[in-house]
DNA sequence: CAGTGGTCTAGACCACGCA
DNA sequence: GCGTGGTCTAGACCACTGA
C-alpha cells in the first residue's frame, strides 16, 4: 500500500479515536510531513484523500480542519466518490430469491441500441426477472446486455446472481453508471408480479452500467415497490 | 489557471476534435510531458482530472485510454464528481412561480434535530412551498433551516429563490447533500396543491444539505408531480 | 525485458488568509 | 508580512503490462 494511503489510514484512525476533534485545524503539512518522515506532496495526497472521502476540508492559506459530520464516514474504509445504494425495508438475514419470469436473445430496439451503442444487428439478451426477499417479491427487472459483451447467460444464471456471475466467472467489474429515477404508475405485468393495487406507486430505476473503458454493457429498467425500496445518494464536492 | 488544468483542457480539445479518438491510446506520459514542456508529474496530474471527469481511464503498465463514451461528457467544462439533476419534462423558457403555504418559526421535532445535528432550543424556519412551472405545479417541498445558519429568510426570499439568496445575499455556497428518492402516495396536502388524484404517485426526495465545514444547513422533504419531475444520477468510478 | 504508469523526494515559488 | 496550502520540477525507483 502506497505510503499516501497509509497516512490517510493513519490519519482517520485519529479522526475516529477523537485524537483530532471535529472542527479542529489539523497540524499543518510542514509538521505533519516531518511526523510522518515523508515529503510535503505526499502528506498533500494523503489529505486529498481524505477531502474527497468527506472528512475534512481545506482552505488555502489558513489549514485543514476536519468537517462536522466526519464522524458519519469515517466508520467505513477510506472511499472517494459517493456511496450509492439501495436500500430494502427487510433485514439482512432474509432468503433473496430470484424468479426469471423471461429470457431470450433478440435484436436491440432503436432506444437500446442508442444506449448500448451498438448497431441493429448485435443480438442481446433480454430478460424479465422478480426479485423476492423474504418471500416477498420486491422489484421486478427489465434487462438488455450484448450478448457479444458479456458471454454464457443462463437462465441458472439468472436464478442465481448476474452480477456474481460477471465478476467471479468473466472477470469483468463496472461501477460506472447512469440512473434516472422516477416514480410511475404499475403496468399490468407489475400488479401481477409485484402483488401491488393499481393505486400503489412504484419506483422506476433506468440504468446503464460501464466497464472501465465506457463501452456501455447492461440497459435496464427495474420497477421497485414502493414500500420497500428507497435509493440513497450521497454528493461529496471534489 | 494551473498549468495541469491548461494541459487537461487542451486535451479534452483534442478528444472533441477528434485528434485523439474513441478507444485510442494516448502518447506516453513522458512524450507529453516533452510536448507540454512540463514535468511528468504535471501531466499526470492532468490525466487525472480527466480520468475523474469520465473521459479516459488508465492501466499502469499499459497506457492511457479514451473511453467509449468520452464525447458525451466531453462537451461541457471538466467536471469532477457526478452531476446530479432534476429535470423538469418542461421547457426551459417557461416561467417559473413560487406560492409560499406555510412559513414560521418554530422548535425542530426529534428527526430534525438529528439530521441537521442541533439541540432542543436551537429555532429554526419552517417553510412549505409550491413551485410552479409555465402556470403548472410540480413540487411541494417542506424545509426546515437553522435560523442562526441562514439569517434573515423572509416570505419575499420565498418568493423569489432562497438558493440565489443564500449564494448572493449571504455569500454561502454549499454543494454536498445526502439525497434519498422513494415513490409514495400523495397527501391529501399533495393533491390539493400539486392538482393529482389519489391514484397519482409523487417522487419524493428526502434531503440534508451540507456547507463545506460539515455543518447541516438545510432538511427537507420534497414531493414532486410524477409526470413532470425525474432524476438524474451519475456515478463516475474515480 | 522493454515500455509505461504510480509513487516519492527536496526544494522552490506562488496564491491566499489573516492579523 | 507571516504562515499556510497549491503548484511545479528533475530525477529516482518501483510495479505492472505485454510481447
Amino acid at each position: 500500500m502506497p505510503k499516501y494511503k497509509e497516512i490517510a489510514e493513519i490519519i482517520k484512525e485519529r479522526i475516529n479515536t477523537h485524537v483530532y476533534t471535529v472542527d479542529e485545524k489539523l497540524p499543518d503539512q510542514q509538521t505533519l510531513a516531518k511526523e510522518f518522515a515523508t515529503s510535503r506532496v505526499t502528506i498533500k495526497k494523503a489529505l486529498d484523500l481524505l477531502r474527497a472521502a468527506g472528512l475534512l476540508y481545506t482552505i488555502q492559506g489558513s489549514g485543514s480542519y476536519i468537517k462536522r459530520n466526519a464522524l458519519m464516514k469515517a466508520q467505513t474504509s477510506i472511499q472517494i466518490g459517493h456511496n450509492v445504494g439501495l436500500t430494502t425495508a427487510v433485514q439482512k438475514e432474509a432468503q433473496l430469491d430470484n424468479k426469471v419470469i423471461t429470457f431470450t436473445v433478440r435484436f436491440p430496439d432503436e432506444k437500446e441500441r442508442r444506449h448500448l451503442l451498438i448497431d441493429r444487428e448485435t443480438p442481446v439478451y433480454f430478460y424479465q426477472r422478480l426479485r423476492i426477499i423474504g418471500g416477498k417479491p420486491y422489484s421486478l427487472e427489465n434487462t438488455v446486455m450484448p450478448v457479444h459483451l458479456i458471454k454464457g447467460i443462463t437462465e441458472e444464471v439468472l436464478n442465481d446472481s448476474v452480477y456474481r456471475y460477471i465478476r467471479e466467472e468473466l472477470g469483468i467489474i463496472f461501477k460506472d453508471n447512469r440512473q434516472i429515477v422516477r416514480a410511475s404508475k404499475p403496468t399490468a405485468l407489475d400488479q401481477v408480479h409485484l402483488d401491488c393495487k393499481e393505486t400503489d406507486p412504484v419506483l422506476e430505476v433506468e440504468k446503464i452500467m460501464y466497464l472501465t473503458t465506457g463501452t456501455p454493457v447492461e440497459y435496464s429498467i427495474v420497477h421497485h415497490r414502493y414500500d420497500m425500496v428507497e435509493m440513497l445518494f450521497e454528493n461529496q464536492d471534489h
